[in-house]
DNA sequence: ATAAAAAACTTGTAAATACAAGTTAAAATA
DNA sequence: TATTTTAACTTGTATTTACAAGTTTTTTAT
């Protein structure tokens, strides 16, 4: 084989989803507007009502839209802020806008630090870690500084890969078909200390988001862990539930 | 009739939801557990496996499991911190641990701040607003300070409620059949000001984390509104996602 | 005894069907 | 014309069936 890549089959709701949310990001679809009814999407694209029904099922929990009995599908007011409390790498919450990105620690196995702020499995402790610094710049103002620790296990050639202008998500699936799945998340309020306001351009003290994340993939026991610090003076962080 | 409330059919579905996260929350299923497999599900509690299947990606998306392919649903572990960050009130978000509400201003019509942190429809402009402050204590220190914001919509009766030892939540959907559904919030982290510092107990200019938030119902066009300024020294805030 | 193969589980995806319940638009009635 | 009723839509809940795909246990063969 000439790739890594197995050819893996898209299931037909995921299809649709993704269609369908392009067309919302796209503004084919506008805010408030109804999508067509689930029966004429199952003829639209020859599928059944099940499966549209899951494809609709996932945009409501993506906060794409919202559904009301006897009407319809009504797309959402899409996000102004950050989406990255959902499921979201950094790069897919600040899609649209002037987004640059700065590795301040390249890739670089090390050990984990001790204590770490989630529990690790034995087989993730021995192996080691990938660690990187990256700084998420928006119209030129720094807004994330995100470390990002990834269980140094079966990733060949890892460290020599760039993500200057690539997600880590597609990455991830590109190279390895690891797909993010959902994970957990710790919310702080904290002041920057010298290094954080250093990187994100505020004086010391100034408050600052701080997200500690787990992050769980389709590859089973295989997660990632990130700490993100964010600047939220300009732009707020934004979530649906 | 005596009561306002109407007998409005729970579905089987959300029943065995209902069961299996009052088992999980009791622990009599543990951390890394599996719950019983969807075909004795389906048995035990005499539905079909679609029904099952609802409740149990339910409980996903609500974090109390998740799921894998040939092996079967594992109990997630419970958030340490608070969960607030989903459809929960603060009340629940708290629960088990040693909770006490003041309430700081009694709930009383008034107008809308103008601008609000949300677009209100006309409908809700014209109809004024419930308002409401609340402290929340967990072991004696004050966590919470909740701004809630409720459009005066047929509403009979509810400035007189009261709300010191019971859930919002709890109220209207006791009362006024109002269920919550979901909503959105934005994050910020920024410095308590007097008031707030007073209210939490910390020093002005302590990095505090704010969350309006907007929460949807099952009552069409009924939406309300909270202002949630929170201490995360000792506490975390908690999502999954 | 060890290793490979098969069987027996598990959840994931998908179809076809039926009726309930809420909303909207058309038709009938006053 | 204005109002009420009806019909035609919409999504919500639930059953039944089938097979795919991943995991674990058992059986079989070496």
């Amino acid at each position: 084989m000439t790739t890594l890549e197995k050819d893996k089959k898209i299931p037909q709701y995921r299809q649709l989803y993704e269609i369908l949310r392009k067309h919302i990001l796209e503004g084919i679809y506008k805010e408030g507007d109804l999508l067509p009814s689930e029966n004429e999407l199952c003829i639209i694209h020859s599928m059944t009502r099940p499966t549209v029904r899951q494809a609709l099922s996932d945009l409501v929990n993506d906060g794409f839209i919202k559904k009301q009995k006897g009407k319809g599908s009504i797309v959402h007011q899409l996000p102004k802020g950050i989406g990255i409390l959902s499921v979201a790498g950094t790069t897919s919450a600040l899609s649209g806008q002037n987004l640059e990105t700065r590795i301040l620690v390249k890739p670089n196995v090390k050990q984990w630090a001790d204590p770490f702020m989630f529990n690790l499995s034995e087989a993730e402790k021995n192996s080691g870690c990938i660690y990187m610094e990256r700084l998420r710049l928006v119209n030129r103002k720094p807004l994330f500084y995100d470390i990002t620790y990834i269980p140094n296990i079966n990733l060949p050639r890892f460290t020599s890969r760039s993500f200057e202008n690539k997600s880590l998500f597609d990455t991830l699936r590109g190279f390895y078909q690891i797909e993010v799945k959902g994970g957990e998340q710790k919310l702080r309020a904290i002041p920057a200390n010298k290094e954080i306001g250093k990187y994100l351009e505020v004086p010391a003290g100034q408050p600052i988001l701080h997200l500690e994340r787990k992050i769980d993939t389709n590859r089973v026991g295989f997660c990632f862990y990130s700490s993100l610090y964010c600047n939220t003076e300009d732009h707020a962080l934004f979530g649906i539930f």
